[in-house]
DNA sequence: TATAACCTGTATCAAAAGATACAGGTTTTA
DNA sequence: TAAAACCTGTATCTTTTGATACAGGTTATA
């Protein structure tokens, strides 16, 4: 199966009329990794869908890093998602974590297909959607909860991600996700070590 | 001008049939001051588009909040948008801070709607991103910035929204728009006196 | 006009978060 | 296999934020 034809399935876009439209001006892609798909400051052009791979996306300013969240196959950027519905730049960063198969459609015609196709309305709805509540209960997260709850959360929701009790990211990357620097990240952990709740090893965090 | 045609005029309602269904299903309210249009953890039935008054609405737990935006006239609350497009609990708070009129449309029309009129369309995907943005903003404000800079970040931009150097708010209030505690404000905002950035009043707060 | 309900100011202490610095480990790659 | 590029651990110090406590002012309202 073709990648176009997996994004029609994955995301039920029944409409023939549409499935052309998409495989007429759709740009397949293959992106390297470590690649920015979307810079902060610049203009969006393109509404990026991986359907292949893994692109994250973040906040951040000269030294640190927020993650705002992770895209996986089928899935789109909500963000350039966001841009792409007015001309504007971009206030996040996305950028391939793998070697990453994107479809790419030019910005002009998301909006007009959300209103010409009854799917591709639901599919960037939904996508936004999503997004939207995800960022609000990160934001609620930095408001009222500590680094360690926060670190502790997110180490939790990795494992449960992953569907395992090991989580193999380094002090700094978990910096870079939550928003605080890596010596908090250190001083945590071991905290955490001492209290019993995980074990420490080299990139490599068991949640006990 | 009866409130209807207000709200038509307000977002570019054109279609005569999309007129009709408002007019047929919306329901025109009245709400008192400090009355919750939309509480946390409980069902949205209805979307709420305000006509006049103003509607704060917020992120809370036990004994914090953070000011998520106010819905102004011809606004609609993008939360209870987002709670809209799927049945689900509200996450944040809204609250009447002046007596306010409302036009409430039952949530499985605003999705319904999104498809058939294009103005609707506009209207929704519009206030979602406005919104999305504003929270985008905020996020990177709270990750990234001090209590004192996000204080003195909201303060001017009040005073430049209400084009006037004086803000009359109390320094509880303030820490519920920015996250923090009445301490804090009081400390940070005496701070700001003394390096003559602003002068302090009852309930008033004069920018330099 | 008395009382309650807010508001401001401030001092002290404690906890959380961050900056700096350095020692020494592991992995990658040239 | 040596060097470079990461990674972890930790100690110290500073800054930021928050909690507690109390004095006294202003405003609303009964």
């Amino acid at each position: 199966m073709n990648e176009f034809n997996q994004l029609f399935k994955a995301i039920n876009i029944s409409e023939e009329q549409l499935q052309k439209e998409i495989t007429k001006v759709g740009e397949l892609q293959i992106v390297p990794k470590n690649t920015f798909i979307v810079e902060q400051d610049k203009y969006i052009k393109w509404l990026a869908i991986v359907i292949n791979g893994r692109v994250r996306v973040w906040q951040g300013n000269e030294d640190r890093q927020i993650l705002l969240y992770y895209v996986n196959p089928i899935q789109t950027c909500a963000l350039s998602l966001s841009a792409t519905f007015r001309d504007c730049k971009s206030v996040i960063n996305a950028k391939t974590e793998t070697e990453t198969t994107l479809i790419k459609i030019p910005v002009r015609l998301v909006s007009e297909w959300s209103f010409k196709y009854k799917s591709w309305n639901k599919f960037t709805t939904d996508s936004f959607i999503i997004s939207y509540e995800d960022l609000l209960l990160s934001h609620k997260n930095l408001a009222f909860n500590k680094v360690n709850k926060r670190l502790l959360d997110y180490l939790k929701s990795e494992s449960k991600k992953n569907r395992s009790p090991i989580i193999n990211l380094s002090h700094s990357q978990l910096a870079n996700e939550i928003g605080t620097t890596r010596e908090m990240v250190s001083k945590i952990l071991k905290q955490f070590e001492l209290d019993g709740i995980l074990s420490l090893g080299f990139k490599k965090i068991e949640l006990l």
